[in-house]
DNA sequence: GAGTTTGAAACT
DNA sequence: CAGTTTCAAACTC
C-alpha cells in the first residue's frame, strides 16, 4: 500500500509541478522541526508560485483591500461595492452560520479544518515565528507580502487557510474522510497553496469566490493530488503541530481519526469561523452580481479582519500564540472561550463599537456579532471579510478578537452616555455586518436610529439617512460619510449612494477629498499621547474630536455637538461656546465620569492609551470615544485648520505620514496606520503610541508607556501595522 | 409625524 | 479666511 501510495504521490507531484515535490521533500523534513522544513520547502516553491500567486492573489487582494483600507471610496470600482452593507452581509451570515455549524461535522468541516491545522502549526511555532508559513504562499504575493509582514503570524496563516479553503474544499472532496479527513485535507490545502496551484485555484479575480467556493475546479483536479499530498502535508502538519503525531508522515492518510481526534477538535472548533470564511465564497461564487457585493463587504470585512488579526495577535502575545491563532480565525467558536473572557463582551458592546467609517464600522460591526453572536452572526460578517481577503486574511478572527477588545471598552459605553453614538457608529460600519440588526431595528430610518441610540446599540444600528436634496453625495449624508452605501432603510430621496451609482459615488468622493483628504477620515482622534501636549492636555478624554465643535447653544451636551457624539471631550480645538461636555470641557474640566476622568489623567501618559490598544483589555480605548472611532484617526486638519485638527499633533506627526505609508516597515506602519484612515483600528494600533484611545481603559490600569511598553505589544504593534499595510497595497491610492 | 433647532458642510 | 447658505440630523411638541 504505502508503495502504490508513494507512487501515486510522485506521480502527482511529477503531473502537477516540480514543486510540490519539493515540498513533499521538506515536508518529510518536518518531522525534525516542523517548522523549518516546511518553511524550507515552501521556500522553494515560491519562486514558481510567485507568478501564480501574484496574479491571483494579486489581483484579489487588490480589489479587496485597496478599497477597504484607503476607504470605501477610494478603490475605484471595487471600493463601490464596500459600501454595501446589509446585503452582503445578511446573506453571508445566514449561510455561514450554518455552513458553520455544518461543516463542522462534515466535509466543509475539513475544510475549515485545514486553515485550522495551518493555524495550529503556525500555533504550534508560534514561538518560532508564524512569518514562516505566510512566507511561503504570502511572499508570492506583493500585496500580501506586505501584510504578511505587518500581520505576521497570524495573517499568514489566515492567508492560507483561506487559501487552503478553496483548494482544501476540493481536497476535501477527494478526501472525504469524515473527521480524520479533516487533518488530510489540512495537509492537502497546505501543500496545494504551497505548490501554488492558487491559479487554478482562482480562475478569476472574482476568484475570492471561487476561493471560496474551492471545492468545484480545485478539488476534482487533484484527487490524486489530494491523495498523495495530503499525506504529505498531514505529516508535515502533523508533525508541526507538536502533538501526537509524530509519525504521520506518509500515515496521514492513515492517520485519519486517530491524530485527528484531538487535532480534529482543534481545527474544528477554529475552522467554525473558517467554515464562515468558506461559505461566504460560496454564496459568492452562486452570485457574481453579488461578489461584487461581496467585496465590499470583504473589504471592510479585511478591515475587520485586520483589526482582527491585530487583536489575534495581542491576544497571542498575552494569551497563548497557539490559542490564539485559532482564535483569530475561529474566534467564533472554540476561540470563543478566549475571546469572550477578553471581552466580557457583551451586546452594549456592539453599539458601542462605533466604527464610523466603513472600516470601523466594519471592525466595530464585526467585533460586536461575534461577541454577540458569536458563531453565527459573528460568522457571517467574518465570512464576508475573509473570503474576500483571503488576502485579507483571516481578519476576521481578529475582527473578533477586536470585537472582543472593544466589548470590554463597553464597559466604557456603559459609563458614558454616549453609547448611543457608538452604536450609530457601529451600526454604520454593521452595516454590511450586521445585516441582522438592520434588519431589527429598521422602520424608519430616524426611529430606528433613535431606537438603536436609545436602545444602547446592543443592536448596532446602521446608518440610515434621510437626505433630501443632497443625493447621498455629500457629506450631509451620515452613510455617505461613512463611506457606506445606502440601504433599504434609508429615507433618502433621489439617492446616488448606491452600488449602481458607483461611478458618481465614487467621483463624489474624490472631490470631496480633493478638497479635504480627511473629509472620510475619522473624526475623532486618538489624542492619548496628545492630552500630553498642552492644548490636548485641556481635554480629559484621550480622543478628540479632530477639528473640534463648534457649538454655540448646545453647551456640546447634545448630539448635535459631534465631540459629544463622538464621545470625547472637547479639545482646544473646539471653538464652542459654553462647553459643558461631559467627556471632557475644552477649558480642561471634565465632568466625564470618574472613569473618563481617570483616561483623561491618565491619558497625559498616553501609557495608558497604549494598554488600551493593547489586546488585553484594550479596546476599552475604543469605548472612549466609542462611536466615530472608526473614522477617528489621527490626522491633520483635514481642512486646514492647523490649530484643531489634532490634539494630539505631537503624536499625530508619526501618524501623518502619508496615508500610504503602510509600506513602511513594521514598526512604522503602526504608526502609518493610524495616519491612514483605518479608524479604530489603526488609531489602536498608531494610537498605541500616541493615542490612546480612550485610554478610559476601564482600568487605567496599565500604564505602561505607550512606546515603551511595547516590549510584549510591539508584536502586538506589529500586527495591527498589518492592518495599514493593506492600504499600502492598495493599487490605487485613490488619495 | 410635523415642526423647530442646531451645527456641520458647502458655498461665496 | 470669514461670512453666508444649505443641509440633514437631533430634538421638541
Amino acid at each position: 500500500m504505502t508503495d502504490d501510495k508513494d507512487q501515486d504521490k510522485e506521480k502527482a507531484i511529477v503531473m502537477d509541478t516540480p514543486e510540490r515535490t519539493q515540498i513533499a521533500n521538506p515536508l518529510s523534513k518536518f518531522e525534525d522541526s516542523p517548522v523549518f522544513n516546511y518553511i524550507n520547502s515552501l521556500s522553494p516553491i515560491k519562486p514558481v508560485k510567485s507568478v501564480h500567486f501574484t496574479q491571483t492573489f494579486s489581483n484579489i487582494s487588490f480589489a479587496s483591500l485597496p478599497s477597504v483600507f484607503t476607504s470605501p471610496h477610494v478603490s475605484s470600482l471595487k471600493d463601490s461595492k464596500f459600501l454595501r452593507r446589509h446585503q452582503f452581509a445578511d446573506p453571508s451570515k445566514p449561510e455561514l452560520t450554518s455552513e458553520d455549524s455544518k461543516k463542522a461535522g462534515t466535509g466543509e468541516a475539513n475544510l475549515i479544518a485545514a486553515p485550522n491545522t495551518l493555524k495550529q502549526q503556525t500555533d504550534i511555532s508560534s514561538s518560532n515565528p508564524i512569518t514562516e508559513l505566510s512566507v511561503v504562499p504570502l511572499t508570492q504575493c506583493s500585496n500580501l507580502e506586505s501584510r504578511k509582514l505587518s500581520y505576521e503570524a497570524v495573517s499568514p496563516v489566515t492567508m492560507n487557510t483561506l487559501k487552503l479553503m478553496g483548494p482544501s474544499a476540493s481536497s476535501v472532496s477527494f478526501i472525504n474522510g469524515p473527521t480524520s479527513g479533516s487533518l488530510r485535507l489540512e495537509t492537502e490545502i497546505g501543500k496545494e497553496v504551497s505548490a501554488c496551484d492558487w491559479d487554478s485555484l482562482i480562475s478569476d479575480a472574482s476568484e475570492l469566490l471561487n476561493f471560496d467556493s474551492p471545492s468545484d475546479t480545485v478539488a476534482y483536479k487533484d484527487p490524486g493530488q489530494s491523495a498523495l499530498d495530503p499525506p504529505s502535508f498531514n505529516t508535515s502538519l502533523m508533525n508541526a503541530k507538536p502533538q501526537a503525531n509524530g509519525d504521520n508522515d506518509n500515515s496521514l492518510e492513515n492517520n485519519d481519526g486517530l491524530k485527528g481526534a484531538a487535532e480534529n477538535h482543534l481545527t474544528i472548533a477554529s475552522t467554525s469561523l473558517n467554515n464562515f470564511d468558506v461559505g461566504e465564497p460560496v454564496e459568492d461564487t452562486d452570485n457574481e452580481g453579488g461578489s461584487n457585493l461581496y467585496r465590499g463587504m470583504r473589504r471592510r470585512c479585511l478591515v475587520f479582519e485586520m483589526a482582527g488579526s491585530r487583536r489575534k495577535h495581542f491576544e497571542d502575545v498575552s494569551n497563548g500564540s497557539s490559542v490564539i491563532l485559532s482564535e483569530s480565525n475561529q474566534t467564533v467558536v472554540p476561540n470563543e472561550n478566549k475571546l469572550l473572557p477578553l471581552r466580557t463582551g457583551n451586546d452594549s458592546s456592539k453599539c458601542k463599537l462605533p466604527g464610523i467609517g466603513l472600516h470601523l464600522n466594519a471592525i466595530a460591526s464585526n467585533l460586536v456579532e461575534h461577541k454577540a453572536v458569536k458563531h453565527e452572526s459573528s460568522g457571517s460578517g467574518r465570512q464576508l471579510i475573509i473570503s474576500p481577503s483571503s488576502a485579507a486574511y483571516s481578519s476576521v478572527g481578529p475582527g473578533q478578537e477586536l470585537m472582543t477588545k472593544l466589548s470590554d471598552a463597553p464597559s466604557f459605553e456603559n459609563d458614558v452616555p454616549s453609547s448611543q453614538n457608538v452604536g450609530e457608529d457601529a451600526s454604520n460600519a454593521l452595516g454590511f455586518v450586521g445585516n441582522d440588526e438592520l434588519s431589527q431595528s429598521q422602520t424608519s430610518p430616524r426611529k430606528k436610529r433613535r431606537r438603536v441610540e436609545s436602545a444602547g446599540d446592543s443592536e448596532a444600528a446602521c446608518k440610515r439617512c434621510n437626505c433630501k436634496k443632497s443625493k447621498c453625495l455629500k457629506l450631509y449624508c451620515e452613510c455617505f460619510a461613512a463611506g457606506v452605501y445606502c440601504v433599504e432603510p434609508c429615507a433618502c430621496h433621489e439617492c446616488f449612494n448606491k452600488p449602481i451609482h458607483e461611478d458618481t459615488v465614487l467621483a463624489t468622493r474624490k472631490q470631496i477629498e480633493s478638497r479635504n483628504p480627511l473629509a472620510f477620515a475619522p473624526k475623532v482622534i486618538k489624542t492619548s499621547d496628545s492630552m500630553q501636549e498642552d492644548e490636548s492636555s485641556n481635554t480629559p478624554a484621550s480622543a478628540r474630536h479632530k477639528r473640534g465643535c463648534n457649538c454655540k447653544k448646545s453647551g456640546c451636551l447634545k448630539k448635535y455637538c459631534e465631540c459629544y457624539q463622538g464621545g470625547v471631550g472637547c479639545s482646544i480645538n473646539c471653538r464652542c461656546e459654553g462647553c459643558k461636555n461631559t467627556f471632557g470641557r475644552k477649558d480642561g474640566g471634565s465632568e466625564m465620569d470618574p472613569e473618563v476622568n481617570e483616561c483623561e489623567g491618565n491619558a497625559s501618559d498616553g501609557s495608558l492609551q497604549m494598554a488600551l490598544y493593547n489586546d488585553s483589555e484594550p479596546v476599552s480605548a475604543t469605548p472612549a470615544t466609542p462611536s466615530r472611532f472608526g473614522r477617528s484617526i489621527s490626522l491633520p486638519n483635514s481642512k486646514g485648520k492647523p490649530p484643531r485638527s489634532f490634539l494630539a499633533i505631537g503624536s499625530s506627526s508619526a501618524r501623518f505620514g502619508k496615508l500610504n505609508h503602510f509600506k513602511g516597515g513594521l514598526n512604522k506602519q503602526l504608526q502609518t496606520v493610524g495616519e491612514n484612515e483605518i479608524p479604530d483600528i489603526l488609531e489602536d494600533n498608531s494610537g498605541s503610541p500616541i493615542s490612546g484611545v480612550k485610554s478610559c481603559s476601564p482600568n487605567s490600569k496599565r500604564v505602561s508607556p505607550p512606546h515603551s511598553g511595547m516590549g510584549q505589544r510591539s508584536s502586538r504593534k506589529l500586527i495591527l501595522q498589518s492592518i495599514p499595510s493593506f492600504p499600502c497595497l492598495t493599487p490605487n491610492p485613490k488619495q
